[in-house]
DNA sequence: ACGATAAATATTGTCAACGATCTACAATTT
DNA sequence: AAATTGTAGATCGTTGACAATATTTATCGT
């Protein structure tokens, strides 16, 4: 199976730009990641430097190097001697990472509502409605994009970036917790429900009011999730 | 002057075990990590590759590995075929920093609220009495550990791996924007008012209250800071 | 046939070297 | 004199090679 496509091919843009900007290990790291969250590797599954390194076309120094970083975002583990690992995602960890989710986007919610502007609001609402309409269709090809737009909207709209990359990076660990799991819909009501309570509270201006709806919305995305089986599988 | 000891000096405890569980690249990372943290090299002042190697007695290698680890987490800034920085953190980065620690330690308090055993407790009562104490004194070199250990004692009490590393890696940060400046103490009294109004709502065991007071208390470290000049120094 | 031991293979950790890129300085031109 | 161009040195990015460690396979003994 493919798991990568060797670099040169339609990898980026334009390779030119990349490679200037970007050095190999950049790139290499970016693909690798890429191959990890797409689930190809399963959890726990040893990653091969030599493998790897032929794969993606380059030599085991940039592998190594790309290793470190996805090492300090969590996103493999490193043994001594033993290689580098899919890193695994129990149950108890999807259940940190959600609480830590939850009360970063609280404050995403909470700062935002200090200082959210008129086109932003209006934009949220925009979202909004079409997850109610897409919502009521109840088509979640259309519905998981919106989300996803939803939220990053929040939290980038902050213009915190230690704010966003905190952020990110517990998403992408929760990624490592749908062990190729299929996505599964239900709680669409549920979910918008808690998205009006966000933009309301947004609306209102009401820091508190914020924190809670967004703190809550995790919150119960989090038994959403968790209460659909052990290999989880839907994160609206 | 000598930034570090090259490596087989004491170091760390036993080289024999540091170098049987960690790899290289990990001492490392720790030694260069201590060197940029201790402030020895200023914010955005180059960091050389080969330097680094020949003080710590490894090849590039390790070096270049290390770099990256200390890229994800914040500490430098790598710029391709220019070289390795340590970070800078500019006055608008450190309030960034510090409303996502607020966010962070109040919900470290909130999720401590639901679970916080009775030995834990009594430990916090402890260390609040004796920071009460030591505050009287206005014995700042006695108060900074005990202060640590009191934020330590909660954010490390929710048993939550991705919160406290999340935290320790935003603290990190923000120790690189204390540019050489001294230490400067002022706010006892505030800060131990505040530290009572966490363990009252740890106490009664009230998640919501212990939010807001753990949210406030780090939004007023932030202002005590910010308000003392533009090199800031406490962090109490 | 099963388990323990030993050789063989594979993989990791580290290093030194090579080409590519950047930086600093001097010479030239306007 | 200021700006620009060209060159020399330094630094970075990547690679291939070697030693150390782990894993697999083969062999031996009970």
């Amino acid at each position: 199976m493919d798991h990568a496509s060797p670099l040169g091919g339609p990898t980026g843009p334009n390779a030119l730009e990349v490679l200037r900007t970007s050095s190999m290990s950049r790139v290499v790291q970016g693909e690798i990641e890429k191959i990890i969250l797409s689930g190809v590797y399963g959890p726990g599954e040893k990653l091969n430097e030599k493998a790897l390194a032929d794969r993606l076309g380059v030599s085991r120094g940039p592998v190594r190097e790309a290793f470190q970083a996805l090492n300090a975002r969590g996103l493999v583990e490193m043994i001594p001697n033993r290689g580098v690992f899919v890193q695994q995602i129990t149950r108890h960890d999807a259940v940190a990472i959600y609480d830590v989710r939850a009360g970063l986007f609280g404050t995403a919610c909470r700062l935002l509502a200090e200082r959210i502007t008129a086109d932003q609001m209006a934009n949220l609402k925009v979202l909004l409605a079409q997850m109610d309409a897409v919502g009521a269709r109840r088509d979640l090809e259309a519905y998981f994009p919106l989300n996803l737009a939803f939220h990053t909207a929040i939290v980038g709209g902050v213009g915190n970036r230690y704010l966003a990359d905190a952020y990110s990076a517990l998403v992408s660990r929760l990624q490592l917790f749908r062990a190729r799991g299929l996505v599964h819909g239900g709680g669409f009501e549920s979910s918008n429900i808690e998205h009006r309570a966000i933009v309301a509270a947004l609306d209102a201006r009401a820091p508190l009011g914020a924190f809670e709806a967004g703190y809550a919305h995790v919150q119960s995305g989090k038994h959403r999730v968790m209460s659909s089986g052990d290999g989880p599988e839907a994160q609206i």
